[in-house]
DNA sequence: AAAATAATTTAGACAAGTCTAAATTATTAA
DNA sequence: TTAATAATTTAGACTTGTCTAAATTATTTT
């Protein structure tokens, strides 16, 4: 039905899309996979073909509601084989990502309804991304970017959005991992920072751009 | 370092190989995967040139020692993933082969590893099949095909040679898996048969045919 | 409103893997 | 041992996915 590449294309299409309603322009789908933008036009013409996307020459693609489903499904199998890497394999949650990109396209749906069964259904993965649903239904939680937060107070760390395996070792070695509870003691406005306090350890400086990940 | 595509020839080629040292013809493989023999040809020269195989113009190859590894190693992910299917996921075993095939090109030797580890180090799949070892070696029980077995008596039924799901349905409506014990009550050297007693169900009529897929 | 710059698409090529049909080599039969 | 048959290889073509370089269209700058 849908080849591996397709999927990875589909899967890069709708996380760029997600937050706003613009057009996926070429160049952005050819950074996120890294090829080149003469590969993207070729292979937007063939999703277009197939109703996965909307082309439109020179001013990039929307994903369709036919494409989406297949996006969300490969990322429902993705985040479903993280948590298996992590739960019962015992992998740490930065070496789980690059496994779960090869295992998301193993293509059988009742692989993955079983999978989830025996993960006891869970609801967010390894990196605190929510697990779509059956039908492709992402039930978000009132999850907030740090750097959205104007009160201080206590706050339970549910997820980042970098996964990058430097970065999460980082937050490791810190301490910070999801469900961690932290506390902001300080916001500067000027310097963009914040001060934190987490897991019992001295006070620690968080520049908003790193904030901006979680 | 090997694709999907080698790694499947080199499975074919192997399986192939076992049993007999002559070199596997160029119409096995086609047959095996079913492809055309001109495809077999033109793989035939790439796993030559990587010193997979030997390959003699018009005589066929032979898998040599560091293609056999490669398929040991895909092999073992295969019976691994059977087991992980079967036994934790529930699967029936007539229904684990086919996404196996897909599961084993998963090319991690450390989710290989931790697999082996969460399933208790197994050392035979759902099938009867012995599980490499991590050095490549088949550590084989003293399995013995039905159709060689010449003394009545009681026995183990350990494995089958045929995986097609069919035949596995098939066995498993009469009562037979592996571990089933059976007597052979009666054999006929004239008409081909041997008369079987299984879990205290009324004797059934196995021809050699049959038996030899054990 | 042109000119300069940036983004996108097209043209043409390549690698992997596959096919059919034709040519070649091996085997079997006469 | 030659002729017929069977198996294998080669030739040439096709698909998917990729690339670089050139042409086209959009966007910015002046
Ligand atoms: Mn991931
Ligand atoms: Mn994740
Ligand atoms: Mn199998
Ligand atoms: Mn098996």
């Amino acid at each position: 039905m849908t080849t591996t590449t397709e999927e990875n294309y589909l899967k890069a299409i709708y996380h760029l899309s997600t937050g706003n309603q613009d057009s996926v322009l070429t160049s952005a789908i050819a950074g996120s996979l890294s090829t080149s933008s003469a590969s993207v036009t070729d292979m937007i013409k063939k999703l277009s073909e197939k109703n996965m996307v909307e082309y439109e020459r020179y001013h990039g693609v929307k994903i369709t509601r036919k494409g989406e489903k297949v996006a969300l499904s490969i990322i429902r199998r993705h985040r479903l084989w993280e948590v298996f890497l992590m739960d019962t394999l015992k992998f740490k949650w930065d070496e789980v990502h690059d496994l779960a990109e090869e295992l998301e396209h193993v293509s059988s749906d009742e692989l993955t309804k079983r999978l989830d069964a025996f993960l006891g259904f869970p609801k967010f993965d390894p990196h605190g991304d929510p697990i779509p649903d059956t039908n492709g239904k992402v039930h978000s939680n009132g999850q907030v970017l740090l750097s959205e937060i104007t009160k201080k107070g206590k706050y339970i760390l549910s997820g980042v959005n970098d996964h990058s395996p430097s970065f999460l070792q980082y937050l490791e070695k810190k301490g910070l991992i999801p469900g961690s509870i932290f506390s902001i003691v300080e916001m500067d406005e000027f310097d963009n920072s914040m001060q934190i306090i987490f897991s019992n350890k001295s006070p620690s400086l968080l520049a908003k751009k790193l904030a901006k990940t979680f």
